[in-house]
RNA sequence: GACCCCAUCGUCUAGCCUGGUCAGGACACGAGCUUUUCAAGCUCGCAGCGCGGGUUCAAAUCCCGCUGGGGUCACCA
């Protein structure tokens, strides 16, 4: 079983693409096949080394590796060779430099597979007869998705196979690979059913068995229209940059059209494997989420150990100049686990973590107005020579001692909570105050409420 | 426009093949619990078979039509 993903290098990948390559990768990875990754690069002009590595490097991020590696431009030779021996059976003709498929060539045997363990009886092309009694030749094919898809063979126009410039066209170029490739099934996009056609009429004038094909509905922008970059990220990148961790995007994606079928939301990729099937995928096209994506991916960063986390942050925090290698593991461990479970992207670590690593802090100028303006400037000072006289300080230890104080005082602990939390990380919001504290550290605790400036 | 494909909560889906379980789950949304805040977590709730005809004792499920959505119509891939 030999399955392949064939982008094109003039682009990036994108999610869309993304989807397609992982099914393929599944179907591969759950049938024991093989997985090619063939890189359809005929058109000189629009072909890029940039999108190449671009595309490379996003499949390696998902860890959708691939078998075996191919580029089209490095077979120029055999698809002129092709193209010359169907010019040599008069199958086609020369336009100038261009090589064209005789569409009047036909008969099409409809090459047919199964579906669901049915088979559709081999199609008759002479009992295929149209309204005027003249012969109706269809071309047909049992999608592995879809079922029985039909087209009207005469409405098929001739086919450049070889362009003026001696490059081959995609159509022809993909036939040719998958047979010499010995593809068994073609999953792609919605968007080729209409080429398909045409394709088996390549694999019959070549002289090819046709493979399976299986065509994937296409995923939607969130508005239900096309997905375009106006309504939001389209490139496998742009999601690793925003912090979605490739599991998550992995996940994600393959329940846009498929279901595992036990009311699973977030898989793993064992189980996946185990349940998938081509023929449960869905037919109709399904909308991206955002909201879904996000949700997903606050599951995976709650379930992934904190030092892989960390792992992954450390390059980040490097780039932001906020800790570099040198930085202490355990520290870091402690600081994501206080954000662990708010995350919805990496991203956000460094919008909670800023305080923790750069100083002075920034207030949040509504935090401020809020908490910050009646005077604390005398409970301030005995918060902090109390927290600066605890000996082993944690967050029990500084709850407990905040608790004496307060009662002391004779306050409600919310009156000294919320300043203190804004005096100490620059935000109204966040974890725990005292688990904060601890994070922070005694002396920084200290320092930040001694330097804190009251408005009244 | 022509051709092709598709149609279950707002969204992703289970169920459809092999008609008969209050149409199940998840995101989002709402309420509550928890609580020093915001999240997280837990509990509960809201919400759907596009429409019209058939077939049948019985239709989300089978058939037809309509409507709606999507795709393709290149010497791009």
């Amino acid at each position: 079983m030999r399955v392949r993903f064939a982008p094109s290098p003039t682009g990036f990948l994108h999610i869309g693409g993304a989807r397609t390559a992982l099914f393929n990768w599944m179907y591969a990875r759950s049938q024991n096949g093989k997985f090619i990754l063939r890189i359809e690069d005929t058109d000189l002009e629009r072909s890029k080394k940039e999108y190449l590595d671009e595309i490379l490097d996003s499949m390696q991020w998902l860890g959708l590796q691939w078998d075996e590696l191919y580029k089209q431009s490095d077979r120029f030779p055999i698809y002129r060779e092709y193209a010359q021996k169907l010019l040599g059976e008069d199958k086609a003709y020369k336009d100038g430099e261009a090589i064209i498929l005789k569409m009047s060539a036909p008969p099409i045997v409809p090459p047919l597979s199964e579906r669901r363990g049915e088979t559709s009886p081999p199609a008759d092309l002479d009992a295929n007869k149209a309204a005027d009694g003249g012969p109706l030749q269809i071309i047909k094919w049992f999608d592995l998705i879809r079922g029985e898809i039909t087209f009207d063979a005469s409405e098929i126009k001739d086919q450049v196979l070889m362009k003026s410039d001696g490059s081959p066209t995609y159509s022809f170029a993909c036939v040719v690979d998958d047979a010499l490739m010995e593809i068994s099934c073609v999953i792609r996009g919605e968007d080729h059913i209409s080429n398909t056609p045409k394709q088996l009429a390549l694999y019959h004038s070549l002289g090819f068995k046709p493979p399976k094909f299986a065509h994937l509905p296409l995923i939607m922008g969130e508005e239900g229209g096309r997905m375009s970059k106006r309504h939001g990220a389209t490139a496998v990148t742009e999601y690793r940059k925003m912090g979605f961790l490739p599991e998550a995007v992995v996940n994600y994606l393959m329940l846009l059209g498929w279901s595992p079928g036990n009311n699973q939301e977030i898989v793993k990729m064992a189980t996946a494997l185990k349940n998938f099937s081509i023929k449960k995928i869905n037919k109709a096209g399904a909308a991206f989420s955002m909201e879904k994506l996000e949700w997903i991916n606050s599951q995976y960063i709650k379930q992934t150990d904190t030092a892989a986390l960390v792992a992954l942050l450390r390059p980040l925090l490097a780039q932001r100049g906020w800790a570099d290698e040198n930085f202490d593991s355990a520290k870091l461990e402690n600081i994501v686990n206080l954000f662990k479970a708010r995350m919805t992207t990496l991203q956000d670590f460094f919008y909670w973590g800023e305080f923790l690593f750069v100083d002075p802090i920034t207030i949040d100028s509504e935090a401020r107005v809020q908490y910050l303006s009646q005077d604390r400037a005398k409970e301030f000072k005995l918060l902090g020579e109390r927290l600066r006289e605890i000996p082993e300080f944690n967050a029990a230890s500084a709850e407990s001692v905040f608790r004496e104080l307060v009662a002391k005082l004779g306050i409600a602990s919310s009156e000294l909570v919320h300043p203190v939390r804004v005096a100490l990380t620059g935000k109204s919001v966040g974890p725990g105050l005292f688990e904060t504290m601890a994070v922070l550290g005694k002396d920084r605790t200290v320092k930040r409420l001694s330097e804190t400036v009251f408005h009244g």
